[in-house]
DNA sequence: AATCCCGTTTACGTCAACGTCAAGCGGTGA
DNA sequence: TCACCGCTTGACGTTGACGTAAACGGGATT
């Protein structure tokens, strides 16, 4: 039974996706008004394969670098593939490219946002280990962080 | 003459800044509505000095890697000083970690999609080449390509 | 039969970050 | 003086990405 779960015939209700990537129902369908899902039908319910489940994979990473959706539906327009239409590749390529500059930057500004952001941590940190060392987090705290990074991290491992 | 430009004391018009840094005057006395900003006025107008210029520059890579105004704002304070709220700062601490955490996470994410669109670009690349090779960009867009970036770097080198 | 619970559609609401007028002020050149 | 320019303050509009509420359907459980 639990080896069926992990067979690419499997598929996923609505509510499974969303508990499994944090995204409410709201979300999905949303997407799919903008066509970059199109998940069977069982009767009324939607039904998700596992291409669905990688696409809204896609979806959210695309997300999270913050691409629009309808960037993020060419994108998945070109993953599907089967289609003529040549002049929509050449122009998909140059905005591709063109979102290539943008995220080297963007990678550039996080960069440097990190450590600007850590350097203004070590500031508040030793000023506060000066004035008010009452204040500074507590072990527990940190225990707290690790945790959720680690849940986000086996989420991750999952997705890919 | 050139010279005074460069000076500390140098003011700006809410023109030049937003010429210099490609905003517009709407965005700039929005922030100041939102409290990021705060310029002194001759009469009327706006008048920014080289400290509202470093802010607005700190303001913008913000945004540039998905901070909110709100949260712009939190760290300018920081930069403020002066005041006495120091569980403000504890508070901001625990802030700005979760928010390195989340920057790392998006560094990851952003590097990743730029892989997949150099592979799709790639693909793309190809099936042109092979098809419709009539339609690949010519010498002179990754001429005027260049020229882009290259005008990039130069305000980033002034802007630093 | 009644009650959950999950799912559906339709439609309106919201929020951030501005854009876009409209109307008016203050200096400057012809 | 007049026309123009750049700046100002409201105030309303817009866009993307959903949230939320209403009203309904259909199994499963009680």
């Amino acid at each position: 039974m639990a080896m069926e779960l992990r067979r690419p015939e499997r598929t996923f209700t609505i509510r499974q996706l969303c508990t499994e990537f944090k995204a409410t129902p709201r979300a999905l369908r949303f997407y799919e008004d903008k066509g970059l899902l199109t998940p069977a039908r069982d009767g009324m319910n939607r039904v998700y394969s596992y291409k669905d489940r990688a696409r809204l994979i896609l979806i959210l990473r695309g997300k999270r670098v913050g691409l629009s959706l309808q960037e993020i539906r060419e994108i998945l327009e070109l993953y599907d593939e089967g289609d003529d239409a040549m002049h929509q590749n050449a122009h998909s390529l140059k905005k591709f490219r063109e979102k290539i500059v943008v995220l080297e930057q963007q990678r550039e500004d996080i960069e440097g946002a990190i450590t600007e952001l850590k350097t203004a941590c070590e500031r508040l940190e030793t000023r506060l280990a000066e004035k008010r060392p009452d204040l500074l987090p507590k072990a527990a705290d940190y225990d707290q962080m690790l945790r959720a990074r680690l849940d986000g991290h086996a989420e991750m491992a999952m997705g890919k």
